[in-house]
DNA sequence: TTGTAGGCGTTATCAT
DNA sequence: ATGATAACGCCTACAA
């Protein structure tokens, strides 16, 4: 019956230390044999070829089916010169926003049939060298990144690739990448408007000195609303932190510790918040009562935070979604591929309230 | 000079709307063109081989250097049958517990020269389905799983692959696979005893009724606290969320309903806390005065909160890094790898209090 | 120390 | 409609 066996059963023992498969996964010559087809055949019968028989092809799939028969991707890829992968880069998607832009990526991804290799760069220039080759060596199709606090000289080195490359919310000037970005500008204006609305003349912007473009877009729209209401921003009040609540709680203790505090801040972001509402609490005082907070992003903690945070909401996990779509456009050839600008929706909650008479 | 050339230059355009690569990577042979060599040489040059001679070797890995070449690991995995990548399953990266082990994982992976795939099941029976088919056809070497709402089925399919698989907290009855667990059992007993030493005498959990063994064995560490100190947990006192806070508002809701409120809740885990304080809150009732709280994990924001969260603390960055530390050594066909169980650490912090005299 | 030959598991290009 | 054959880019004998 089977005569010629084509060396399987004689193939040797795995090298070195690492017998990790009892069997070797079955191949499409395998299949071949079983169905007493050549595997060219099998090979269009899988792909619904209509070269192929109908009764054939329903047969090897069949059997293909019940011999768990999995196609090397890895092979199909060398061949094709498209692995079907992506490499996504976040700092760590140990934070949350980048856990919820992942999320949306790798949805979008896997409904696509792509798979999505992660890559956390720590902001660590070390790192990021072994990512982008890494991500080389894997020949990924095309690459993402996010909330990324990289160099200057990291995002060349990701273009050498040869593949497209969106990324979200990090924008470098006279970039020549793709990209799905907030309408930071437009968010933060509007939670300076409300607060200046709520009656605040003094309030303080607190930001992410690694931001780049995001926070040098909300630190603007945060000074259009305080210059359109004819109201100052003294440099005083503008404070740095890095986008995590220790850095914030540090940059709050400054704008706490002047001579005239603000009685409201504009967080860049959630983490921020977080950081600024629990140094307010330490120093004894109230918010919204003394002072009013807002943040960015939404995050999930956001609404139950005591009190619940007025924050710009960002649909994380949509831009995600957004950032995958394009670049699955960009892979597939097309040029005019546009850039997305989402917009930023104001989420009035309870950590914001009318300024105090003082 | 150059006689044969291999046709490179006349390649085809890519086929079917994909021109993403101007360029084609340049192959190994190019190198072993450039360096007047053989490309067997050049890839042990690449390999430092002792094999080769210095200098050249010395060239090779020059030029090389200089061409940007990326040696394919798509085409070293086909050959040696190994493709150093690994699958992560996780319900959803957005989980801020999943995105610590996660960071774990990506870090140890890439140190040993591990690529990760990232797929979110969503507990989505579907989606499952497809994670596990596509880490088959990628040819991964090994598979994490954490934080997993899967299905029964689920394990037995990612083991028909013959790759080794970790889990990180999540355990079967006769489980086949390795893991890396946190100890529920003491973790929870010690957030109880410390409620009981605080005088509480009517302590609620509010579990995750999707949790299986976590919050079995985390049940059974609250109520061996309870019955050590004659303290009785009446059935009524078990509430069941699913490990979110949007349950946890819920099953909250029951307790505080009950004729006899209790005076503390031990929750699951840190996001329950979190609607659980929250609705508490909502209820006019405060935390600890009225209702201490203790979570389980101890997640970025725990301290953050208002009041901060006493809570169990995970190590959960290093949890993943232990469990890639056990995958590295069972891909590379040790036997003997032992199941970790790490210690957990109560963390006091203000949400809990002395009981109330009533 | 180096080169030649073969094969990994696919898909693509020819024949038939 | 199907089968033989040749890549894809690399590694690993074995030969020189």
């Amino acid at each position: 019956m089977a005569e010629k066996d084509g060396g399987k059963a004689l193939r040797a023992a795995p090298a070195e230390g690492a017998p990790r498969r009892s069997q070797p996964p079955l191949s499409i010559k395998d299949i071949a044999r079983i169905a007493r087809v050549s595997h060219p055949t099998v090979s269009r019968a899988l792909q619904n070829s209509p070269l192929v028989n109908a009764e054939t092809a329903e047969k090897i799939r069949r059997i293909a089916e019940e011999a768990g028969y999995r196609a090397s991707a890895v092979a199909r890829g060398l061949v094709t010169r498209r692995t079907r992968s992506i490499g996504l880069v976040v700092t760590t998607v140990a934070d949350p926003f980048a856990g919820e832009v992942a999320c949306g990526v790798e949805q979008t991804a896997n409904d696509h049939g792509y798979s999505v290799f992660l890559a956390d760069s720590n902001a660590d220039p070390e790192r990021e060298r072994k990512v982008v080759r890494a991500f080389a060596e894997r020949r990924v199709d095309g690459i993402i990144v996010t909330s990324s606090r990289v160099g200057a000289l990291y995002l060349p080195m990701l273009a050498e690739m040869q593949v497209p490359i969106v990324l979200v919310n990090d924008q470098y000037p006279g970039a020549f990448v793709h990209s799905v970005m907030i309408a930071n500008f437009e968010g933060m204006r509007a939670a300076a408007e409300h607060l200046i609305a709520l009656g605040h003349r003094r309030i303080a912007y607190l930001g992410d000195q690694f931001g780049y473009q995001s926070d040098a877009e909300r630190l603007a729209g945060y000074r259009a609303a305080l210059g359109t209401a004819g109201i100052p921003a003294p440099a005083e009040l503008v404070a740095d932190g890095d986008g995590k609540p220790e850095a914030a709680m540090a940059a709050m203790e400054k704008l706490l510790a002047l001579e005239r505090p603000p009685t409201a801040v504009c967080c860049y972001n959630d983490m921020s918040a977080l950081g600024a509402m629990r140094r307010i609490g330490a120093r004894g005082l109230r918010v919204p009562e003394d002072i009013s907070v807002s943040g960015f992003d939404d995050l999930f903690f956001a609404s139950y935070l005591q009190p619940p945070l007025t924050t710009v909401r960002q649909p994380m996990r949509r831009m995600g979604r957004m950032a995958m779509d394009s670049l699955l456009r960009l892979m597939s050839g097309e040029e005019s591929v546009p850039r997305i600008r989402v917009d930023a929706e104001l989420v009035v909650r309870a950590s914001t309230a009318t300024a105090r008479a003082d």
